[in-house]
DNA sequence: TTGCAATACTAACAAGCGTTAGTTAGTTTA
DNA sequence: TAAACTAACTAACGCTTGTTAGTATTGCAA
């Protein structure tokens, strides 16, 4: 990727994330790098196509992350824990595309729509595999797996609605953090 | 609300909740109803109208819930159940307008998207009295306000993506749900 | 220095949008 | 019964949109 389409790309991702996908033109888009709109196709084939690539290029991310915790040997509660930072990891290194991903994907056009909400459910479903076998340790106790999963991954993916890239957290730290608020809960059980 | 304009709010509200506010038109909405789009101007005054009063009439709904809770005198741990379950009563009793209301509020006009905004964290400081009262009590264990104002917002907002209003599970026990797993995590800490 | 891609521009198109104007039929009210 | 209101229609307006066509300019390779 040159580094003009870079630009355009990274200013198309942080307009749509604070208008939407639908409010930002790609006059907007142009305005924003110093061009015209048409000369933006020159470096991209249509509006769908910075939508579509940043989905899918996001889809491919958590898809490896789960595909290698679940290919190692470990106990739920740390594998939970690895997919946890994971994720973590590429929401905190790619805020405003997380944001295009998690919220502008609906406007995907048909054919590339239902691509992605397939690779959604396997995504969870390596959560979920997860979940079983953490159900089968005995150190799991939900049972209701299509619930856990929504609720793990909504709090996972309200990371970008707090997190500030320049502030004292770490990644790390905000994985350690949603970890624990997952796995323990608020209420404060040391007295 | 005359019979005919509920219907066109309920039907606008489902094909917004399919495809989006932006992707959705008069006369999308029209003909879902049988009539044409001009006519729908004999009972809506605009488009936004539908979206500014779905996402007020909510907010006035959330507003008074949290209101009431934080009127009373309870326990924090009482009081944040309680305002799980009047949160959840709402949302489930609206899953459409729900929808609308937490994926499409940034269609709203600049000032009307103000006020939304600011009312949207007053609502959170609701949230964040009980938490600061939990806190004092030595009952909840986490310090960062904002970021458990968010995750628990974020899985009792969660609860539109999983819950079938013709399912098993009453409102009440949706809530009952989603308080445990907010109060006591994913561990099994019976044994 | 010449030539050739790459990249920018201007102009415009075709489609779709929310909305208004003007009108008509049906229903309620005085 | 006459008047007024409600709610539907057709037609069209003005604007914005993503995109294309055609052309100029730039910058590197020979």
């Amino acid at each position: 990727m040159s580094p003009r389409k870079l630009e355009i790309f990274q200013t198309a991702l942080s307009l749509m994330k604070s208008k939407g996908y639908a409010n930002t033109t790609m006059r907007d888009i142009a305005s924003a790098v110093n061009m015209e709109a048409a000369s933006l196709y020159n470096h991209i084939t249509s509006k769908e196509d910075l939508l579509a690539i940043t989905c899918f290029d996001l889809a491919n991310q958590f898809e490896k992350g789960i595909l290698e915790v679940n290919d190692i040997y470990f106990d739920a509660k740390e594998k939970l824990r690895m997919a946890i930072e994971a994720h973590t990891q590429i929401l905190t290194a790619n805020l405003d595309a997380s944001y295009v991903f998690l919220h502008e994907w609906r406007h995907l056009s048909a054919d590339k729509l239902n691509e992605f909400k397939q690779r959604r459910d396997n995504y969870e479903n390596g959560f979920i595999e997860i979940l079983k076998l953490g159900e089968n340790e005995g150190v799991f106790n939900e049972v209701d797996e299509k619930f856990v999963v929504i609720t793990i991954l909504s709090t996972l993916n309200a990371t970008i609605e707090w997190y500030k890239p320049n502030g004292s957290l770490s990644p790390k730290q905000v994985a350690q953090k949603l970890s624990d608020f997952i796995l323990n809960g608020l209420l404060n059980t040391k007295n």
